[in-house]
DNA sequence: TCTATATATGAACATATGCTCATATATAGA
DNA sequence: TCTATATATGAGCATATGTTCATATATAGA
């Protein structure tokens, strides 16, 4: 079974003034989570840390595929990384975030 | 003053089974939400049906691109219009999805 | 029907995106 | 230091994306 947890999710009813820079910020970070791969890759990391070639074997993609993912989602701070030895263990960084793509995920499956 | 509501949000901490269709359908979404010009009109439309000069008026837009964008929220069922004379007048028309969109504004604009 | 206004549409173009391939880098062990 | 393993990186390529421009369509009124 799964464990199931509540979200207590506040927000203004009207539009928001959106400036540049949040413009910026709120459409970068829906574009990681734009991409089938990327999607596959997060889903993934929701059951704990992966390394790259775990990660690559399970959603048979190429090392070098999600190497390029993992560093675009690392560069927005979605995922981070834990080394031990030569292998790098990837996992979530931003709990909310996350919320959103299960949210998504939920939605559609369930439509 | 902005009204508030608020809303519990619930869903499992395992990941998910991805299928086909679910992935298709939650990557099309984000990517909906991916671009600045589509937030920049969901955004407004939080506040209310508008028209598409109306929109592309306000947001200082052309009204093809207003026009281009808006087809390609209506195929997602993202918004909806209603005909009054030649005017149509574009409203929201998932809740669901527009939360997402003001949960990511809401996490942006206070970090 | 003719005109004006509102919106939709398609083509063309520049840019962005995601993948593969080859190779570079980094760490650990012999 | 030499080798093996794990990961990162850059170039190149095919495709996707968003805008503009020109034009088509639709509705209302004279």
């Amino acid at each position: 079974m799964s464990e199931e947890k509540k979200f207590e999710v506040t927000f203004s009813e009207e539009a928001q003034h959106l400036d540049e820079e949040t413009l910026f910020v709120v459409s970068q970070t829906f574009k990681a989570l734009s991409d089938p791969t990327r999607i596959r890759i997060l889903n993934l990391l929701c059951t704990g840390e992966h390394s790259v070639n775990e990660i690559a074997e399970t959603l048979n993609l190429s090392q070098s595929s999600v190497s390029h993912q993992l560093r675009f989602l690392k560069n927005l701070r979605l995922v981070k990384y834990r080394r031990a030895g030569t292998t790098l263990f990837y996992s979530e960084d931003d709990e909310h975030i996350m919320n959103l793509l299960k949210q998504a995920i939920e939605h559609a499956a369930h439509h």
